[in-house]
DNA sequence: GTTTTTCTTGAATGAACCTTCAAGAAAATA
DNA sequence: TATTTTCTTGAAGGTTCATTCAAGAAAAAC
């Protein structure tokens, strides 16, 4: 069977993640990626087959863990108010705490590459459909508890929830004040809930 | 004096921002500006010092465009809804009609460049300041004629009608339907209107 | 018309980039 | 232990990139 790997592959694929996050694709080079994956360029494309499939793997990896944190969240609330406030406020502390404003590496990536529609983009726009999805199950929940305030359609609501996180993202990397982040939270959840 | 320059600066500048708000500032070669400009590298040297410097004047040159057509909303609109409705419908429409959509060239900037903190993305977070100022004078007025049903500092108000138009523009880059997108338009009008 | 100044041209430069690959090292198998 | 298979190494290849510059062209000044 050969000689095995002495690397794991959701190890160096997150300290990819990282690199791809702080410093855009464009902006990430191989002797970067080698840096931070502890990895020669080599045993990359070995692994990984090319830099642009290497980040279609890391979007997949990051998508998978965001969605498993609002799936985490959407079980521990008893309401769809409240899981909406804890997804937000966990978005408003990573921007706050954080000096480099890395934002959402989803966002990001489809900010750059969205136009020369490479698999980059589409993967960022699979991604976004998939939250849009889960937002609107949370909400439909609340539709039968009569939580909700507003009367639209409930995928309605979810993409303006939805647009709120992408507010809150691009103002975080705006370097925004957490004070004007946290009021815009409360103005878009009084818009649903009241 | 010498001899004359067969360019117009303006032109040239026109031309170059549209190649770095459809393909990003790394997506675009020098090459890729030699084409759309007309002008041998030489030239653009010469004219603008280097790739950063002709990013930073296509920037400039946007903002004070987007910024003199808001004020030239705000003057021919008779209340705050109605000037934002032209602003958040010029910005679907744009979104809707352009094949590739180029969302907004300082937004694709700042989410590109603001982690390198060069020159780029603090002129960036300018723009978006002077934004939210525009949004803050038009809500001012409609303080005072009693148009507003949110009783919030008017500065929120605008930060959170600033933060809608990153909502449109990330949403339209991610191909979302016109009708999510005046959905979503709607949604905020509501929360700010009534 | 001559000189001076400025602009234009486009090839050259040198660095940075992504990717490949031959040689060596290590694990598994026989 | 010998062989086979696989992984690792890191330099080399070939491209693309941003930038410079010397030579030529054109306009202004004299």
């Amino acid at each position: 069977m050969g000689r095995t790997a002495e690397f794991e592959r959701d190890l160096v694929l997150e300290q990819a993640m990282e690199v791809f996050w702080e410093r855009g694709y464009y902006g990430s080079s191989i002797g970067d990626l080698k840096s931070a994956m502890g990895l020669n360029p080599g045993s990359i494309y070995a692994a990984f087959g090319s830099k642009e499939k290497l980040l279609l793997a890391c979007l997949e990896h990051y998508s998978s863990m965001a969605q498993a944190r609002f799936r985490d969240i959407e079980r521990s609330s008893s309401s769809a108010k409240e899981a909406f406030l804890k997804i937000f406020d966990s978005i408003i502390n990573q921007m706050d705490s954080e000096q480099t404003c890395r934002g959402c590496l989803i966002i990001n990536t489809l900010l750059e590459l969205a136009s020369h529609e490479g698999a980059g983009g589409s993967a960022a726009r699979q991604y976004l459909e998939t939250n849009r999805e889960i937002f609107s199950e949370i909400l439909e929940d609340a539709k039968i508890t009569g939580e909700l305030k507003s009367s639209r359609p409930v995928d309605e609501i979810a993409a303006f929830l939805l647009g709120t996180v992408f507010s809150l993202r691009v103002m975080g990397k705006a370097k925004a004040e957490k004070e004007t982040l946290e009021s815009i939270r409360d103005q878009s959840l009084n818009q649903v809930f009241g």
